[in-house]
RNA sequence: GUCGGCGUGGCGGAAUGGCAGACGCGCCAGCCUUAGGAGCUGGUGCCCGAAAGGGCGUGGAGGUUCAAAUCCUCUCGCCGACACCA
């Protein structure tokens, strides 16, 4: 990055501040509640002020800014807000490094921080609707909407095993586990200890948050597909296998394939599962008894390597297989988890890779009950998991396995021995953590009334300002009860930072209301979001608990849409040396630096340029040179025509006509489909085709006024300080930001005369330049006057001609 | 392992069935300049050729089509997500 003189006169260091100054005291970007226009919900994703903001992070907030511009200059009430995800760990550790200093000071000083290098990038928000997630005025409702789902039956408490580490004797969030390994004792390992926790009964709108990304056709795919897999339906089977020897009891096992149930040699309970101790014998007890400590106690180290061989345990019991009274035994083994579907599950070593694995190594049965299309049955050297007929299957045998499925439930529900199922991979929501730095949850713990919620109109519970943990913090936990007064206990538990942020896009529709977390009807009048910019990172977290959020305040009356987001974009990260920019590495560049080397628009537009946007893109000093030098034309086209050498005559009018409104067709689309790198490429064009004109000696021409205004305001989205003052200068009204956006005219975009190609079997052999609109015969006239196509076809005349007007015409010989 | 994505000049990339390489960077030549990390003009996919011209060309191999970077099949390479979910 360097700074030098400019022999033109645009120093954009003068007029960059000069702009900001009068869009921020005319409220350019303020959004109207009460305007006949058509809204416009123009969202990036709220970031933690972490004060490291880079020109790399600004990137997606340029993308925004852009279109929120030009929204704005085509008619739209454009609601472009912003705030800040501030409550969460880093503030914590921050805190910790620097001894005295508060979480909440070092949260409130990078966001004075990033607002000022916001806007010195020439970015416009509505700051008079910034949201500050870790002020009590907005987490007072995050407080409630933690009541309100209470009442709905969807927060809920629950043992549930979590992190804790031995020397700290606290629990630890999942984030706080690295390598299985305390984050503040890299030496000690964390145990697994159940405890009761506060969860969030995502699971009851699994369905719901499934089936409806099917109506989010305006998300990128990889999202869509992401969020599938995590949610992870699938369709089967329960079948309840009695226990030998033990009377009325069953283990009850989950199957998406119930079409190999005679393939069931033997089965296997997760280590956890509460029937292991009952169905073990005597004689195996001691060995069941060590493997399921062992496994219980497995750290996250032993979990996280991958491909371990799997490990199991015999408890000597045996259970009876339903479809044909097969006695099979039972093992234990930890390649069956506790958490998802029964805990257990029969075993079909012929047609699950992972039961072979398992039979292979302990030498258990493996019986084929699929047949293979058109492979012989035999020694499986594999587990064979594709389509095929059911064999060895009693009364079932003959059937296709897709078939199978359906008449083995139907039999079992008939027989009452089992019932058809849906499982979900995703689970239920936990939201406590033992955190500081949060917002707290509002419930208390009575003797007598159990648990008994804060009452709305006590709220907000306020974060103590003393930065000690709220366990050990007696004037925060010492409460009475709500409800009978008695002493009683606070929750000390604060929620899960991904809660604040499943709400703050409602939170702007009326960002001061006073009575509830937001008006209805202003929230149902700005949403849905039309436009949502963020990193892919919150593909599945963020994105599905807002959906999750909407859809509960959807029934709950609060809210009228059950989707919060219509249009979704992931930006590419911004990279220098070959790693994502960021201070710590000592690679960004900062807002400050970029300004003062070559100005906020000129990295604005670079940014746009860099790269496709979805793409991550590397930064380097020489690109950002090329668009200041393209600004720099721009400046003396407009300002300093004098400066441009005319070396010839023979300007047309015409030529530039045609390209004023082809570039702003192409502008146009480009914006509303974010492809800003290809915008910028056009704009390029435009000028390059201006300067051509001005050296033909055009500068007087008519058309010429109206070149120069297009381009300003086409440019206006991308470099707005420098639009505006090249508007001011050739003596525009007003502002620019207050200007109508062109409209695309293509009757004057249209192109008089075509380059017709000519292919002669699909080979390319000739060019001519003929009048758009040719018809056919027309055109193949002129094709056969050309010598290079007689010669290709070597005199003989084409069998077929294709003829695609304006584009090209065919002979095929 | 499963799922998803991506492979185009020296570089970032354009073109989503119809002129491959728009636009920019870099580089080369020239002009201008006291000077150039400024500005202007022209050139710049590869190969053959002095040129005219010709041939080849979008990771690789096949296929569909009058026509393929684009669609299909296989394959190689890179990247991302989930990783024992029965």
């Amino acid at each position: 990055m360097e700074s030098r003189s400019r022999r033109s006169g645009y120093i954009p260091q003068e007029i960059e501040p000069k702009w900001q100054k009068v869009w921020a005291e005319r409220g350019v970007m303020k959004a109207s509640d009460s305007s006949p226009k058509p809204k416009f919900y123009d969202l990036v994703m709220y970031p933690y002020p972490s004060g490291d903001l880079t020109v790399g992070h600004a990137r997606n907030y340029v993308m925004g800014d852009v279109l929120a511009r030009m929204k704005r200059m085509q008619g739209f009430e454009v609601l472009h807000p912003f705030g800040w995800d501030a409550f969460g760990l880093p503030a914590e550790n921050a805190a910790m490094k620097r001894g005295n200093l508060h979480p909440e000071t070092w949260t409130l000083g990078n966001i004075e921080k990033g607002k000022r290098e916001l806007k010195m990038m020439g970015i416009l928000y509505d700051w008079d609707r910034e949201v500050t997630s870790c002020m009590p005025d907005y987490y007072k409702w995050t407080e409630w909407l933690f009541l309100l789902f209470y009442e709905r039956g969807l927060a809920y408490r629950a043992m549930a095993p979590v992190n804790w580490c031995p020397v700290d004797k606290t629990v630890l969030a999942n984030e706080q586990v690295i390598n299985g390994r305390c984050w503040r004792h890299p030496d000690v390992e964390v145990e697994k200890r159940d405890l009761e926790q506060w969860f969030f009964k995502i699971t009851d709108y699994a369905d719901r948050l499934l089936d409806d990304l099917a109506l989010l056709d305006k998300w990128p795919n990889k999202v869509r597909v992401m969020q599938t897999n995590w949610i992870g339906r699938s369709h089967g089977a329960e079948v309840d296998f009695p226990v030998v020897g033990l009377d009325n009891e069953t283990v009850r096992i989950y199957t998406t394939r119930p079409d190999t149930l005679f393939g069931a040699t033997f089965m296997v309970l997760a280590p956890e599962h509460p029937l292991v101790e009952r169905i073990t014998t005597d004689e195996h007890r001691a060995r069941v008894k060590e493997y399921v400590e062992k496994a219980r106690k497995a750290s996250e180290i032993d979990r996280l390597s991958t491909e371990h061989a799997k490990t199991g345990v015999a408890t000597g019991g045996f259970a009876v297989n339903p479809v044909n009274g097969e006695e099979v035994p039972i093992w234990v083994a930890d390649y069956v988890l506790m958490t998802y579907g029964t805990g257990a599950i029969m075993a079909v070593p012929a047609h699950d890779e992972r039961d072979f694995e398992f039979a292979k190594t302990y030498g258990l049965a493996i019986r084929e009950v699929i047949a293979p299309p058109d492979a012989p049955q035999g020694d499986l050297r594999e587990a064979y998991v594709g389509p095929g007929v059911m064999v060895n299957s009693g009364q079932f045998s003959g059937l296709d396995a897709a078939t199978g499925i359906e008449r083995v439930i139907a039999w079992l529900e008939a027989q009452g021995k089992g019932k058809r199922a849906v499982k979900y991979r995703l689970r239920d929501w936990l939201i406590s953590r033992q955190r500081y730095w949060g917002c707290p949850i509002p419930i208390v713990y009575c003797p007598t009334d159990g648990i008994v919620p804060v009452p709305a109109a006590d709220l907000p519970v306020l974060l103590p300002k003393e930065y000690k943990a709220l366990s050990e913090n007696p004037s925060f936990f010492e409460t009475t009860c709500p409800k009978c007064g008695q002493v009683a206990r606070r929750e000390t538990d604060t929620m899960d930072t991904f809660i604040d942020s499943s709400w703050y896009f409602l939170r702007y529709a009326s960002p001061h209301e006073t009575t509830r977390p937001f008006d209805s009807e202003l929230a149902n009048q700005w949403m849905p979001v039309d436009q949502y910019t963020g990193g892919v990172e919150h593909a599945i977290l963020h994105l599905l608990y807002s959906r999750f959020f909407t859809k509960v305040l959807h029934d709950a009356g609060l809210l009228a849409v059950s989707e919060p987001f219509t249009r979704l974009f992931n930006q590419g990260m911004v990279k220098r040396f070959g790693q994502v920019m960021s201070k710590s590495l000592g690679n960004g560049v900062s807002p400050d630096e970029l300004v003062a080397a070559q100005g906020a628009d000129a990295g604005r537009i670079y940014e746009m340029f860099i790269g496709p946007p979805e793409e991550d893109v590397e930064w380097t000093d020489a690109g950002l040179n090329g668009v200041s030098r393209f600004l720099q034309r721009v400046w003396r086209l407009v300002i300093e025509p004098s400066t441009i050498v005319v070396e010839g005559s023979g300007a047309d009018v015409a030529v530039l006509r045609r390209k004023v409104a082809q570039t702003t067709g192409k502008v146009t689309e480009h914006f509303d489909e974010l492809r800003f790198n290809t915008a910028v490429a056009a704009l390029m064009e435009l000028a390059n085709t201006m300067q051509d004109h001005l050296q033909r000696g055009g500068a007087r021409d008519p058309e010429w006024d109206g070149a120069v205004r297009t381009l300003i305001k086409l440019l206006n989205p991308l470099a707005p300080h420098v639009a505006e003052e090249m508007w001011e200068r050739i003596g525009g009204r007003g502002m620019l930001a207050d200007e109508s956006w062109p409209v695309f005219d293509p009757a004057a975009a249209a192109e008089p005369k075509v380059t017709l190609v000519v292919q002669v079997g699909g080979k390319l052999r000739d060019r001519l330049t003929v009048d758009a609109g040719l018809a056919e015969a027309a055109a193949l006239e002129a094709a056969m006057r050309s010598e290079k196509v007689r010669a290709a076809l070597n005199g003989g005349a084409p069998s077929k001609i294709v003829y695609v007007q304006d584009r090209l015409i065919n002979l095929v010989p």
